[in-house]
RNA sequence: GUGAUCGUAGCUCAGUUGGUUAGAGCGCCUGUCUGUGGCACAGGAGGUCGGGGGUUCAAUUCCCCUCGGUCACCCCA
């Protein structure tokens, strides 16, 4: 696309968030904030880059860390990578500072993941995500869920299937993955040949495949299910029953076991069934019992989700919802004398709580209304030879037929504006 | 990383079986409609047809490479 040597575009799998879709953006950051921080959240941020080491805790055989991650050394040799998910910041934070617990944070922002892109799916996408660290409480997973559920019921979305699984405790996969092994080395030859190496490293990865040979084999694999320690099954059937007692719909997937290593117990997935691309998940989570322990902090159990805020707003644009919000300026200020009066009105609309913009360049008058229009302003306020003489302002009701136009005295202009935007101060 | 597909004005696209000044709609700017937008009309700005190389008397149109978009695999938000 480039049209000269020195023309420049965004990096692959990056793009700029436009003015014509940001106030959309910031709205659904705000839903996501409200419904946090509703909860007894708070926000925090961390670094946008990290000492890689956050990260490999993640699992160092897993796609994000081993393929995916933006890795670079400072200018003091120091490796560091831009943070590909939020769940270890966090964490780290967490072992860092020692915050009494419980600790319930909520954060937004940008992630970065070398893929090729696709239909949701960039290498900087952008997540807003919850983590409630400080108690294995099975009704904290059923309150970090809720969450999630609150937030797409919020965005008006309908189409969704929430998919939840147990990974149990230590005991649980030690036995299950001890039995899963046995299993996937007695059919390995049906296995797709990608997925056989992944049997020694990551047995559990196997069930994540979609690949249909593998998935013909792995559908008569034993089920964690079956392998639940007594206290992991408890745990397990509270967090059923709580979603059940708010009346949140679920379904019990098996083969749930997610990219990152961390997970333990509770793991759930949003899956939006409006959207027609491969990425239909909108927001994932779960339970990481071992993590600050492994991050350097005190043992504490942790539990919470990422919603991929470009997924979510795709999922709304399948369903149609969540429109954007509208027009930003309620008053467009005319002026075909000098330009001063415009100058000096929209200042002073502006002090008064009225948003105003206005023309500049002395355009004539039909330029000036044009932009007036436009810009989707409810009244335009025209200044000419007439008014200025006069010391008097038309008010031009843009939308307002009834209306139509009236002349005030310059003094009292703010005041009948505020009156006709309903605005009593 | 692999595969498919696409790349012509700001946007959405047409077009040239290779051949004079490359088109449309929308948008933008200016004007007409007795200082006033949304309608209509008139005019205008804006593109070396993603980039580089090759074939040819001649390429935007053919070939190669490259860059980028889109979609899919892998994996994940």
């Amino acid at each position: 696309m480039s049209k000269k040597a020195n023309t420049f575009q965004t990096p692959i799998g990056t793009r700029d968030l436009l003015p014509e879709h940001s106030a959309r953006w910031e709205a659904v950051i705000e839903v996501f904030s409200n419904v946090a921080s509703r909860a007894g959240f708070s926000l925090i941020d961390t670094p946008i880059f990290e000492d890689v080491g956050v990260f490999t805790r993640i699992g160092e055989g897993t796609d994000v860390v081993g393929k995916e991650m933006y890795e670079f050394l400072d200018r003091s040799e120091r490796p560091m990578a831009l943070r590909p998910e939020g769940t270890a910041a966090v964490c780290r934070a967490f072992a860092q500072h020692r915050p009494p617990v419980p600790w319930k944070v909520y954060y937004r922002g940008p992630y970065f993941r070398y893929e090729a892109p696709q239909a949701g799916r960039f290498r900087q996408f952008h997540q807003f995500g919850i983590e409630s660290i400080g108690s294995d409480d099975p009704d904290i997973d059923v309150e970090v869920i809720a969450l999630g559920w609150k937030v797409l019921e919020a965005v008006g979305i309908n189409q969704i299937e929430l998919l939840v699984n147990s990974m149990g405790d230590q005991e649980t996969r030690n036995n299950y993955q001890e039995a899963l092994n046995a299993f996937l080395k007695s059919h390995v030859n049906d296995l797709d040949e990608e997925d056989r190496k992944k049997v020694d490293t990551h047995p559990m990865r196997v069930l994540d495949s979609k690949r249909s040979a593998t998935q013909s084999v792995t559908k008569e694999a034993p089920r964690i299910n079956d392998f639940l320690s007594a206290e992991a099954e408890a745990h397990f059937e509270r967090v059923r029953d709580g979603l059940t007692a708010l009346k949140i719909p679920f379904s019990i997937e098996p083969r749930l076991v997610r990219g990152l290593d961390y997970y333990t117990h509770t793991t759930f997935e949003f899956q939006s069934l409006a959207l027609d691309s491969a990425q239909s998940t909108v927001c994932g989570g779960g339970r990481y019992n071992g993590l600050i322990e492994e991050l350097g902090g005190p043992a504490t159990p942790g539990i919470g989700f990422g919603m991929g805020i470009e997924r979510l707003l795709l999922a709304c644009d399948a369903e149609e919802s969540f429109p954007a919000p509208g027009s930003r300026v309620q008053v467009w200020v005319v002026d075909v004398t000098d330009g001063s009066s415009a100058r000096d009105l929209t200042h002073s609309l502006r002090d008064h709580g009225v948003t105003a913009d206005r023309s500049f360049d002395q355009r004539s008058m039909r330029s000036q209304m044009r932009s007036a229009n436009r810009s989707e302003a409810e009244i335009a306020l025209i200044i000419g030879e007439e008014e200025v003489n006069e010391e008097t302002v038309a008010i031009r009701m843009l939308r307002d037929e009834e209306i139509g136009q009236i002349v005030v005295p310059r003094s009292s202009v703010i005041a009948e504006v505020q009156r006709l935007l309903g605005l009593e101060l």
